[in-house]
DNA sequence: CTTAATTTTTAGGCAAGGCTAAAAAATAAG
DNA sequence: CTTATTTTTTAGCCTTGCCTAAAAATTAAG
């Protein structure tokens, strides 16, 4: 059996890995842990060929360990999406459910509710939930402070971490599938300016850094 | 945190009380962990005031130990019903899944399934859910080894402990609220024959001992 | 290139919850 | 009432994951 702490290492481990090297002292920071605790547990785990661990160098899940994590955010996507679709969670109050239920679900119960969902591909943040065999669905996404004044998008994705950020964003509109047109945009990662439904809105970096868009393709785009 | 392991024993002590005094053996046994094991566990929860522990003795819960049992069979019960009303799970294979989910839903999750289902008072075994303040609903049941031919009874509960013995149950037809006439009884504990739905059916101890029932009303009685 | 700062690892502990083997208490049998 | 059997507890050990404090390695600065 493998634990719930292993899980939580490799999901987060493997979520690392897509933004650089993988540090000690980083999955400390993620996990809440100390160093000491991380370099211990990475030994152990690199005994069960989850990674490979070089002492001082960092860390590289081996196909194992990217098998777990895919696994463990797999359960993560579909029951964030279960809970939002089916028992009536808003976007806010998923994570913190899911991140405990993703450990102690069966196979069956994946099966279930991942039928259920008419096997769904995104949860309810955008996120890609990977199939079974460990595929991820793509989706052509960059961040908003990337966008540059005049540029017409649809938000793709956004960070499900912190609620209260959520909640933010559902008030002022910001939610999946909405288009929005960007109005203007200051230097020095200064706030940008965008119409959201008619609405002007402000979105300073803080908030701009957990939401993804794609470019609206003239075709698509209904008009105002 | 309330630790699973600390759950699982409180839950096994409340049920055994039921029946006589909890020895550690019992519990051992119910565990499958040792004596030793189980002794030592039992000093830990008496001196966090979740059961009064005497040497040699035995074992009894105090309020708070209650507390906690009962909302974990709470828990258990109305996901068990959850999951073969809104999942579409069969009642054998309700019990492995609620036995892990039980320690890890959230207070919401429970209010949101409690309301999902109606408010609902029996678990797809006929067994009781307790309230949120602790309540258990009643209902009068007696083992369907206690019936004498002629007794006219209807089907009210099953032990949920064994997927084997229920799945055996329902290929016969003996399944909740299903009337059975009973037949004959042999001495020592000797088989039944019972009629269910117009079929004669041989019951022994080994079966008969996870069936309870209750009478049916000669005026609740649906002619044959 | 050498010193200072930062990161990582080592060493040693702790709590939970298991285990085995042996001792002690309680119960049953002669 | 004494001996044998069964039950329970003690003692000591193990693994998992976490911690702190100190040592060692790496990286950055002068």
């Amino acid at each position: 059996m493998i634990s719930q702490a292993t899980e939580d290492y490799i999901k987060i481990i493997y979520k690392m890995q897509g933004n650089g090297t993988v540090t000690t002292n980083s999955i400390a920071k993620a996990l809440s842990v100390t160093s000491a605790s991380v370099t211990n547990m990475l030994k152990r785990l690199a005994e069960m060929r989850l990674l490979k661990y070089t002492s001082y160098k960092g860390v590289k899940l081996t196909k194992a360990g990217e098998k777990i994590a895919l696994e463990v955010i797999r359960h993560h996507r579909l029951i964030e999406l279960y809970l939002s679709e089916i028992m009536g969670y808003t976007w806010d109050e998923v994570h913190d459910e899911a991140e405990r239920l993703e450990h102690h679900i069966s196979e069956q119960f994946e099966e279930k509710i991942f039928n259920m969902l008419g096997s769904p591909e995104f949860d309810p943040h955008g996120a890609p939930i990977p199939s079974k065999n460990g595929n991820i669905p793509k989706n052509e996404i960059s961040p908003l402070t990337d966008c540059a004044p005049g540029d017409y998008v649809r938000i793709e994705r956004v960070s499900d971490a912190d609620p209260e950020m959520l909640r933010y964003l559902s008030e002022i509109g910001l939610v999946l599938m909405v288009e929005i047109k960007i109005l203007s945009k200051e230097p020095f990662n200064g706030p940008l300016t965008v119409n959201v439904g008619g609405t002007e809105r402000m979105i300073w970096d803080e908030v701009g850094k957990n939401i993804y868009v794609a470019p609206v393709l003239s075709n698509d785009k209904v008009e105002a």
